[in-house]
RNA sequence: UGGGGAGUCGCCAAGUUGGUCAAGGCACCGGAUUUUGAUUCCGGUAUUCGAGGGUUCGAAUCCUUCCUCCCCAG
């Protein structure tokens, strides 16, 4: 069987063709080059994840083929995250661009070159399985909980999964890495990459700035409407943030023993353009137990149950909370989540993903 | 202009019987964690106490002059 593994250059792509290769699969490798906005910047290591990648795949024996998504990425994931940003809500990128790049361009261009599945360095896993609904693929965490990307895959279809493999889902990730030094690969130790996925770490205000304009407007107490400092845009700001806020100590701010809580963004108020803060990490404010999600995708193509006890995760990295589900308008409108105890910063844009046990059920973006 | 009070790191703020006294918090910066953005964690940050002069072995803490700000009188 033909697999064409998405190589980024790190790590978990090359151990991940190395196993399929190691399993007897006809294995290619494909580099995603989907950001060119600033090639010559001192933030661009795509050139060295290249490199890397073409090392790795001459090392275990297979091709490499280089391809541009980059008018693709801009048009589907790029331009929804300006306009999310743009909205006064804070988007995930990679979550879309796994459904509409890695699982969907890239798909689509691996099955073109002749192949029958892909395969990716993500922490996850797909089983068959065969239940009141008949077969089906269902989205399982990774072996290694510390590590489980699910929450990234939560919108990928039955067809995207049936077509998907993922070699590392069974594996921590301590053993990657040293698969990958007793195979000698040149990646092994190379640290893991973060940031916006094709678009890297960097400064994010500056980064916002170039695609969204400054706008200056109040920060205010949300309890006693204070005014207590000044926003550049609250497109800078997301709920729950800390940084960034310049709000050093005020009069009558402190506690007991004089000392200065800090303050949190708690709420904006787009059309007034005000920022609202909170002072201390464990404000009311700050804590809620219920939201609305929209624009659902249920991996196993219909909606879960609605009063049954689900677990969910309202951000990546966050530990699965219990929930349930509340209301249901329709397969892909819109639903109401309750926790079963208040969780912190719930952030519209974000997605939440639902999970029952191991099986990621899918999920949608938080609405408010 | 009379009377009173205050000026310590970007902000809030300890410290004023002169002798490791330049605390602490917030902000900020750096790092760790992290395939979003955040959060969290660790580390760093005033040879200097509005300015000048003086007393003293030694002062942010005493004296003095000046500057600035606030309050009450007007």
């Amino acid at each position: 069987m033909k697999v064409v593994v998405g190589m980024s250059g790190g790590v978990d792509s090359a151990v991940a063709a190395l196993l399929l290769k190691r399993q007897g699969y006809v294995v290619s490798g494909l580099f995603m080059k989907n950001w060119e906005d600033d090639d010559d910047g001192e933030y661009c290591s795509t050139r060295q994840d290249l490199i890397d990648a073409a090392a790795v795949c001459d090392l275990i024996g297979i091709d490499l083929d280089v391809v541009n998504f980059s008018r693709e990425y801009k048009e589907r994931v790029f331009a929804g995250f300006l306009a999310e940003y743009e909205a006064g809500r804070t988007p995930n990128p990679d979550v879309l661009c796994n459904s509409e790049i890695k699982f969907r361009c890239f798909l689509d261009h691996a099955m073109n070159m002749g192949a029958q599945r892909i395969a990716t360095g993500h922490y996850a896993q797909v089983r068959e399985w065969t239940g009141d609904a008949g077969r089906e693929f269902q989205l399982l965490k990774a072996e290694d909980g510390a590590k489980d990307q699910s929450y990234f895959l939560y919108r990928l279809t039955q067809a995207q999964l049936a077509r998907s493999l993922f070699p590392l889902g069974a594996l921590y990730k301590r053993e990657v890495r040293r698969i990958a030094a007793e195979a000698g690969l040149p990646v092994a130790n190379k640290k893991d990459s973060t940031g916006i996925c094709f678009i890297g770490e960097r400064p994010f205000r500056e980064f916002l700035m170039r695609y969204l304009p400054v706008r200056p407007g109040e920060i205010r107490a949300l309890d006693d409407n204070r005014v207590v400092g000044e926003h550049r845009g609250l497109m800078y700001h997301t709920i729950g943030q800390r940084k960034g806020l310049g709000i050093g100590g005020l009069r009558g701010k402190q506690d007991e023993a004089g000392e200065h809580d800090a303050w949190y963004v708690a709420a904006k108020d787009m059309a007034a353009n005000v920022l609202y803060v909170v002072q201390g990490h464990a404000h009311p404010a700050l804590r809620k137990t219920r939201l609305g999600a929209i624009n659902l995708n249920w991996i196993a193509g219909h909606a879960p149950r609605i009063h049954w006890v689900y677990s969910a995760k309202p951000r990546y990295r966050a530990a699965d909370m219990p929930c349930e589900i509340d209301a249901l308008d329709g397969e892909t409108g819109r639903a109401e989540i309750v926790f079963g105890e208040p969780q912190w910063a719930l952030t519209p844009g974000q997605s939440v993903v639902v999970y029952e046990s191991r099986v990621c059920l899918g999920g949608g973006i938080i609405a408010g």
